[in-house]
DNA sequence: CGCGAGTATGACAGCGTTGCCAGCGCTAGC
DNA sequence: GCTAGCGCTGGCAACGCTGTCATACTCGCG
């Protein structure tokens, strides 16, 4: 067993600290978890032998030994590597302020067995609890599994699902009216739509919440299908801007597609946001990068996820206090690519 | 306990299974290990009642008992999502195929103390090994540690370093020769290069490799400082495009930056690429958003990560087997933002 | 001066698995 | 016919902690 802190022999254990201090295990067990019922200068000798021997604690038996692993998992899909990394970002703080680690388990939203995966892997890795990032959190039946299995969740999302004991739910619908909204102010009236993938609760929301905001009803062929990616984005810009009476202003579901749509304005030398106003979802990266820079939603997602871990600590410290569902509301970010339409 | 395959209690354990089964708890975790010398019908029977309790081993139990946590870790700082989560997905995927799961633990690469706390965290966590990402893997303290740990670790990174028992390189000089090459083949010669942080070695290498093509040596105000963020691209661009004789073409060493140049060149209507060809680095999503479509260096992440992890597996399994690193080649994906000069 | 209540510590038994070794029955070899 | 050796199985002791309960000691109060 190497002494000194640095590069300490990863095998000390609670036995080697103990026979050094003079105290039994069960002592130094107590000062590792801050147990009440220690004395002063018992906890003083107990801290310096640890520090002297370089000696942590194995998680895996106090896992075992307490029932608890300090492992908390998030399950994703990967469409948008901006939003789960920003949420990654936060868990993983959360996480490591309260002394747990971070397990990735991914998965496919269209996975039919999707639930029972996420089942088996709890039950093999027995984590302590589960975040679960859209749209996968917006399938009811994995917290329903999670749940008859004891196992603690929270589920961040755009609607509220009653399967799961506690979300944050994100309310995309009232940020996408307020952007309908604030174009329909400026003036425009030919107001078109590219949507999101119809299977995602949230595309619906933001649809919904859009479409709420306008005067009169959207004509079908200003509403576009897309799935999120580009280039179903470029399609349905070609679409649109082929149309005899083309729109003033798009709002495309998400960035990627609003990009998509300021590509193909300018390969037609379509002027943004002279000719055509285009409004986008997410705030990532690319929003502020492309010319003009779009005008979008952001959704506070590392808060969001520091939220959302903190929560999900509190229902593992206490699986009986119940945590409600919390709203989170959005902001509108305002950029070059929305302005009133030209006079024509 | 609850019988059935689906939604059993998670308190299944192994004493269970053997009771049920008829036999004893040694067989049941032979049987479950695929160990050798366990009867045919013995273990048909076995596998049946594990089904039929929705059995799953605890990993916890079993990592206590077996040294083994069959949890991996990838240590990582995140300046670029892109890059972290194709890296990730490859991982992952690696890990489950093989009964592994991923921790994560997210660094800062400025952080002074930062191999003191990746070893705090092995320590705690008992991972089986380390992948470390670039630009964390460049810092030679982070192996050095493990290895004096015993813990098995693979850095992915563009140069090699002898600490790391195994490592994944790959050729970043090599590739922004080519593509330096290429510029000169086009027939530019006032060439400009945008660098990325100079404390990456990455960034060193990419400068390396594009300076090494060129017929003569880079003038100092073609060579601009940037630190891969897309602000420090705008204000490059901006200095380059107001030389008097400004370069015809710009190497940014990342995307983001050569982004960055698009903005401004479109902003004072130089045409790209006919004025100026412009290339990034990386091929992230954005590069074939902007517009032109970005010529770009393209490294295989998520095949790099599945080999990585092969490897980290590999030494795993067997301590002793050295794992040689591997260089992995670049290519270079054209596009449309770089083209022959136009004469004047 | 005795006793109850509270504080500090230790002994012991798990937690659910695997490692190690012993032992059973059977076959092959002399 | 006896034994060595092999295939299969089980018993027991870890692994490194925590939970529970017991014990020793201290203090204050009637």
């Amino acid at each position: 067993m190497v002494q000194g802190e640095f590069g300490a022999a990863l095998s000390v254990t609670i036995d080697d600290v103990a026979q050094a201090a003079g105290v039994s295990i069960r002592t130094v067990s107590r000062v590792l978890n801050k147990a009440p019922n220690v004395g002063d200068q018992t906890r003083k000798t107990v801290l310096e032998t640890i520090d002297k021997l370089g000696y942590s604690p194995s998680i895996r038996a106090r896992a075992l030994a307490s029932g608890r692993s300090f492992l908390i998992a998030v399950v994703q899909d990967d469409p948008n590597a901006h939003v789960i990394s920003a949420l990654q970002r936060g868990i993983v703080e959360t996480c490591s302020r309260h002394g747990y680690e971070l397990v990735v388990h991914p998965v496919r939203f269209g996975d039919p067995e999707i639930a029972a995966d996420v089942e088996s892997f709890v039950r093999r890795s027995r984590v302590d609890g589960l975040i679960v990032l859209p749209p996968t959190s917006e399938i009811a039946a994995i917290p329903a599994r999670l749940t008859q299995l004891g196992v603690p969740s929270v589920g961040i999302a755009s609607v509220s699902l009653p399967e799961y004991p506690s979300m944050l739910v994100s309310d995309e619908r009232g940020a996408t009216f307020e952007l309908g909204r604030r174009l329909v102010e400026l003036g425009h009236r030919r107001i078109a739509l590219i949507e999101g993938p119809p299977h995602f609760r949230s595309a619906q929301e933001r649809r919904a919440g859009f479409l709420a905001a306008l005067p009169e009803p959207m004509p079908e062929h200003y509403r576009q299908k897309g799935d999120y990616g580009f280039e179903s984005g470029l399609a349905a810009a070609e679409a649109l801007l082929s149309l005899d009476q083309p729109p003033t202003a798009i709002f495309a579901c998400n960035d990627i597609m609003a990009a998509a749509v300021l590509k193909v304005a300018r390969e037609r030398d379509v002027r943004v946001p002279g000719q055509l106003s285009v409004a986008g979802f997410d705030d990532s990266d690319i929003a502020s990068m492309v010319t003009p820079a779009l005008t979008t939603i952001r959704r506070p997602l590392t808060d969001m996820a520091r939220l959302a871990t903190e929560t999900l600590l509190a229902m593992i410290d206490d699986p009986n206090g119940a945590q409600p569902h919390k709203s989170i509301t959005l902001s509108l970010i305002q950029r070059q690519s929305v302005a009133p339409p030209e006079k024509t």
